[in-house]
RNA sequence: GGGGCCGUAGUUAAGUUGGUUAUAACGCCGGCCUGUCACGCCGGAGGGCGCGGGUUCGAGUCCCGUCGGCCCCGCCA
């Protein structure tokens, strides 16, 4: 029978007593983490979020509490009352911090009973995940599962005392929005007293942030729940955070300082660690060449070589094919790779086959010999410029991608990064940001055969590309810039377009007809000829920062009640169905396509 | 929409070329135990192998389908 706290108050945490407590009455509350009964004496390590405190039961002090302690089992939730004494002689346990101390019982009540948890409360347990998310209030009793939150909650103090400091306002802004072209799938609610019109969950406070610069709070942030209807990845989750800033009357320069700022605060607040000077600063161009992928991890080298000029009349056909006919030749020289196993090469071609690539050629470079399926088909000469050009020595393995740019810059880039993991070049616990700045402003989507916006609609181009608007528009580039921290993509932003005029040039370009762009984007175009300032900012993806700040894999660790692949939640069974009266409210029907069989 | 991996006691796993009553560890239950902290010792219960078909004398092992989980491609302004 579960009992009331009654007068049992705690007076401190389960991390909380000392060797200078000790003489002190104190009442401690918790979990039980494991009970040693020894038929005599029980012991019982009492866990809270903090820690651990052993408490003990000795059956010449009260028989009645001892008695009771007898039928304590694991997750129970107790209130102990007692004296906090040392240990005896010999029994200090050096790995508790709390473990020179005990505190003897002198009353308890059981707040609580449990059945026996799925699975044992303590780290370094392999279990599933879906085990995990299923019973997530017993996964998030783990310190190393409550240390991810924790840390979470530390960072988002952290961005709130940065950003108060230097005069920005927390504004919110609405979620039940406008859908609007462009950009990911949004999640649509229906509207009961609008009978046939929805609302969309945001997929950011882009629009509105907007308008509150337009309206003069020069300075705006929201830490700040985002959708995207579409499909999840170990760092993308349907809904998700963002420390989503605005600012006026700046350039793109400035945004990047005061991101800079902020990152260094919260890496100081949380880590602990300094950041000193600037973050580097890399365009978009120059990602691309050096390491195949606007997100590069500068952390390790593996750096691309480009090949294609000398290998456009070579006699392998495959690369001369590829250099000749607009596409790409690419290298990267594995320093000391040599020793890599038919088996690693064949692992890694399939690994390159996941983006595209139809092969990957490769090259080990012996005392003796360059050992390769291709290397016949090089004259001398050829032979001669690879090495310049990758630096080879004895020792090395050469890898190599040809096809169209795109291809062999996902390719090479991912395996890249493939070879950092596998070849164990990077350290866990360091961290490497980078500015990547000057992106294209649109990208040809070969779908809908048209342009579309690489960051989106509201990214103002270069101040120097502006006359290519009217000329080569697919030419120019734009004031956007992304935030990378060790290959991962945790902010990207822009200088937003504040003049009308500019803005409805874009939307033409984007193929957003005068109409739908005033019925999808009215209220923005409006706004900007009541004198909108020249505006601009930046959102950071609070999960991913979180993820790697704590050295985690996926964002679901950082995240209290995370969904699985399929966009479910294993402990609500969300989404489920709802009632045919709730349907009815709201003038909808299911129309569900039966499935082929 | 596609590729890959996985599903066996509460949990994590093992399970030979298909062949008696499906193993182990941890956990759980009972007993003993006054200094343990992965307490110890003795004893015990617990699953029919995600689900549905099929092949076979016989299926956890083979085949087909299906559900679920993870990683990835597509998608993610």
């Amino acid at each position: 029978m579960a009992e009331n706290i009654g007068n049992l108050k705690r007076t401190h945490n389960c991390e909380a007593l000392r060797s200078k407590n000790i003489g002190e009455e104190v009442v401690l509350a918790g979990w039980v983490q494991r009970r040693r009964d020894h038929g005599g004496v029980i012991f019982i390590d009492l866990r809270d979020r903090t820690g651990i405190t052993q408490v003990v039961f000795n059956p010449e002090g009260n028989k009645d509490v001892h008695e009771k302690a007898h039928n304590i089992r694991s997750e129970y939730v107790l209130a102990v009352k007692g004296k906090v004494v040392p240990r005896p002689e010999g029994t200090v346990n050096p790995k508790l911090p709390t473990g020179e101390i005990e505190v003897l019982v002198s009353d308890l009540k059981v707040l609580n009973e449990s059945k026996t948890p799925p699975f044992m409360i303590e780290d370094d347990i392999d279990i599933a995940e879906t085990l995990r998310l299923k019973y997530r209030f017993l996964d998030l009793r783990r310190p190393s599962v409550a240390k991810g939150l924790i840390m979470r909650h530390k960072v988002s103090t952290s961005v709130r005392n940065f950003l108060n400091g230097e005069g920005f306002l927390d504004i919110e802004t609405p979620m039940l929005t406008k859908s609007t072209p462009e950009g990911a799938r949004d999640y649509l609610v229906p509207s009961r007293v609008n009978a046939g019109a929805f609302y969309a969950l945001p997929q950011s406070p882009q629009l509105f942030k907007q308008i509150l610069m337009v309206a003069g709070f020069d300075r705006y942030y929201q830490i700040v729940k985002c959708f995207r209807d579409e499909d999840l990845r170990a760092d993308r989750q349907p809904e998700f955070t963002q420390i989503d800033m605005e600012m006026s009357f700046i350039d793109r320069e400035d945004i990047m300082a005061m991101a800079e700022k902020m990152m260094a605060r919260i890496f100081k607040d949380v880590l602990g660690l300094e950041l000193t000077g600037h973050f580097p600063v890399m365009t978009y161009d120059e990602t691309v060449t050096r390491y195949g992928l606007d997100k590069p991890d500068i952390r390790f080298g593996l750096e691309h070589v480009d090949l294609t000029e000398i290998m456009k009349g070579c006699g392998f056909k495959v690369f001369a094919d590829a250099a000749s006919k607009g596409g790409i030749v690419k290298a990267i020289n594995v320093k000391g790779g040599a020793t890599l196993s038919r088996k690693d090469l064949d692992d890694l071609t399939a690994y390159v086959g996941n983006y595209g690539a139809r092969g990957m050629a490769w090259i080990k470079v012996t005392e003796s010999e360059w050992q390769s399926p291709i290397v016949k088909f090089f004259t001398d000469e050829e032979i001669g410029r690879i090495k310049e050009l990758t630096g080879a020595e004895v020792g090395d393995l050469l890898l190599f991608g040809s096809d169209k740019a795109e291809v062999v810059n996902e390719s090479l880039g991912n395996l890249r990064n493939e070879l950092a993991r596998r070849l164990k070049l990077v350290d866990a616990d360091t961290y490497s940001f980078l500015w990547v700045t000057d992106f294209p402003l649109l990208e040809y989507d070969g779908q809908t055969k048209r342009h579309v916006a690489i960051h989106h609609p509201f990214t103002a181009p270069l101040d120097e590309d502006l006359s290519l608007i009217d000329s080569e528009p697919a030419k120019a580039r734009s004031k956007a810039y992304d935030l990378v921290l060790n290959g991962n993509e945790v902010g990207g932003g822009s200088i937003r377009i504040h003049d009308q005029s500019l803005q409805q040039k874009v939307f033409k370009l984007l193929n957003i007809s005068e109409e739908e762009a005033g019925a999808k984007f009215g209220f923005l175009l409006d706004a900007l000829a009541f004198g909108a300032p020249p505006h601009g900012g930046i959102a950071m993806g609070l999960d991913r920062l979180v993820m790697i700040m704590s050295g985690v894999d996926s964002i679901r660790d950082v995240i209290a009640f995370p969904k699985t692949q399929k966009a479910a939640c294993m402990m609500t069974e969300a989404p489920s169905q709802v009632e045919p009266e709730q349907l009815t409210e709201l003038n909808l029907s299911l129309n569900i396509p039966k499935k082929e069989d």
